[in-house]
DNA sequence: AGGCGTCATTGACCTAGATCAACCAAATTC
DNA sequence: GAATTTGGTTGATCTAGGTCAATGACGCCT
């Protein structure tokens, strides 16, 4: 994360920890005694409404950070989505440890903000995004995320359930389902399987996303 | 912001600026050449889509920050929604400044991580609440936020044109008119005026925002 | 005081997406 | 290898909220 100094600690601090798919291995109101940062794995943060409705308002890749510094309480209920490897931090010490080292807290800063603007983006495709908009916009972040180890076409995990998509683009899975149909019969994309997909037109796929031609997702 | 020697170089390096409201003074992609916050006024984060739909990802009240420290570009549109007086500071000095005091980092980084819930809560608000819930979440959180000051019953301030909460909580002028009459003609909330209401029956409203009992608005 | 631009309210429709429901296919259990 | 279970698709309806349109209520300007 920062330099060898602060790794070294860091180091010495952590511990790792497995959770299984489908486990829900934090909720919200909790006290917050560790903080962790994926390895391996794919979490979401949840939100729950009283009558059971919930939305996803952040999904946790490889390198991402779980929980924050400063906070006693957990904020978002947080569910392994697959199979999930977390390296473990105390929370006091690794706040000791942010307040020593000035590089630490630049980085977690930055990585704040990052996550900031991905969640403002967000905003715009759950308040104004239609249905097709959100699903084509959902397949381009994939695309993105995916694109920088491989070369074009290569197919792409679609690492979550229809429900679970649902539940990330403010949808039902019935909705899910029909517009991944739509896309699918007018020849953008793919299936090889219902968790792989190929891009078969890119561009024809962002152009489905309603953003402008410049300023897309930022994650 | 943070204490004596810090602050003494802060405010050498601060000029102000005010603009008129209705004015948009940032643009997206623009490059960030200043960093401010918001010393009287207020104002609002956009992103447009292509067509025009508009989507407000943030409110920026007094005390707020605008921009981020380690960008070069302006990342979402920012409109004055009244008169508004900014406090501002050269973008590379205030990094450097915060290189340099650990201190003003960590502040930086709570100010992230507190911006970072609300928008997280937000999320919800726009992916899964219903019009009525929408409406009376954004009067509870005008609640929550001016009630630091006065006792109960004071009236509120509404500081936004029907279009721009429209605009705020993803739906049209006409949906959150007739929801505010609705809200109304129940005995929950009465105006006084077009932009000041008074809450008449708190619980009802708490209520009627659909969040659990316990874990509502950060904010 | 009269005329105008902005903001708000209310009504009459319409449509995107939710809801309800049937069915399918692959994985898991016994 | 039959029987569940879990996740997915597709169809038929229903409805919340969008769209279109008329009208009202204030400023504000001359």
């Amino acid at each position: 994360m920062c330099d060898d100094q602060e790794l070294a600690r860091l180091d010495r601090m952590k511990s790792y920890r497995t959770i299984k798919a489908g486990e829900t291995f934090l909720w919200r109101g909790d006290p917050l005694v560790q903080l962790s940062s994926v390895v391996r794995g794919i979490a979401t943060l949840n939100k729950t409404l009283e009558d059971g409705r919930t939305q996803v308002v952040g999904l946790l890749l490889p390198s991402d950070f779980v929980g924050r510094p400063g906070r006693s309480e957990i904020g978002f209920d947080v569910t392994a989505v697959t199979d999930l490897t977390l390296c473990c931090f105390d929370r006091q010490e690794f706040e000791r440890l942010v307040q020593e080292t000035p590089r630490l807290a630049q980085r977690m800063l930055e990585m704040a903000l990052d996550e900031l603007d991905s969640a403002r983006e967000w905003m715009v495709l759950l308040g104004r995004k239609t249905a097709r908009e959100k699903i084509a916009s959902f397949l381009d972040m994939l695309v993105r995320r995916t694109r920088v180890k491989d070369g074009q076409l290569e197919p792409i995990a679609l690492p979550l359930t229809r429900d679970e998509i649902a539940n990330f683009l403010g949808l039902t899975l019935e909705t899910v389902s029909r517009q991944l149909s739509i896309l699918r019969k007018e020849g953008l994309v793919e299936f090889q399987d219902r968790r792989h997909f190929v891009v078969l037109d890119l561009a024809a796929l962002q152009e489905a996303t309603g953003d402008d031609a410049d300023g897309g997702m930022i994650v």
